[in-house]
DNA sequence: CGAGTTACTTCATCTGTCAATGTATTTCTT
DNA sequence: AAGAAATACATTGACAGATGAAGTAACTCG
């Protein structure tokens, strides 16, 4: 993973969240898609993807259960609450300001 | 500050010596210029602005000096060293992956 | 059957942030 | 001139998120 996880620090819970905003999933397929998605070059490791879970269930952000019988009765899905969608959306809002402060901040710097 | 500094975290050292590409500076000015440059959106906290001084100093990535006499209280100024500018690009071109993945993966997300 | 993959869990540890506290000087206000 | 506020730096203990490590167990494919 060429992006050090520091710089991505703060969004776990975002990036957790967005991908829930389309259907429940579980969360080594979660952790697949985001791998897919940046071409390799991010995925969390899975002590982090599994705290993270759990911080956003006892936040109210996420509930989670078990699948049905079959090949997905050992996976638990995770399903996104109300809360945290407005969470997801306030939190990508953060995301734009933050990026704008950080260009000023950390641009090329002519002056 | 509006900006959760968690959001911020892991980018504080490349701030830092993206103020000092320019010419030497004491930490309390640093954060001010930061404060102003953001429209007083953000800023360090003391003891975060001097651990991450120690820590770059430790590094190798910046050097200081106790300014001469003079006016107002004493003051520490720092300098970037020439393994400091190599960070700080490298940290510089790392924003920008950064910034690119985190908005594949916060996008609204169609698809 | 055996190796590799899928899938989840917990714990100890590390690192960066921050509240709190302290020191000391200078400048502004009245 | 006294007192308040700003300037300027420093340290400490506590906390939260990320991670390495280790463990458990079922499935899949040759």
């Amino acid at each position: 993973m060429s992006i050090s996880a520091d710089t991505l620090r703060g969004h776990t819970d975002t990036i957790l969240l967005t991908q829930l905003l389309h259907g429940d999933h579980y969360g080594y397929e979660i952790n697949k898609r985001i791998q897919t998605q940046t071409g390799g070059k991010y995925g969390f490791k899975e002590a982090t993807l599994y705290t993270a879970f759990k911080r956003l269930e006892n936040a109210g952000l996420i509930t989670s259960y078990w699948g049905e019988d079959g090949p997905g009765a050992r996976r638990r899905y995770y399903s996104i609450t109300d809360e945290g969608r407005r969470r997801q959306a306030e939190n990508c809002q953060e995301w734009l300001e933050t990026k704008a402060l950080l260009d000023a901040l950390i641009a090329s710097e002519e002056e």
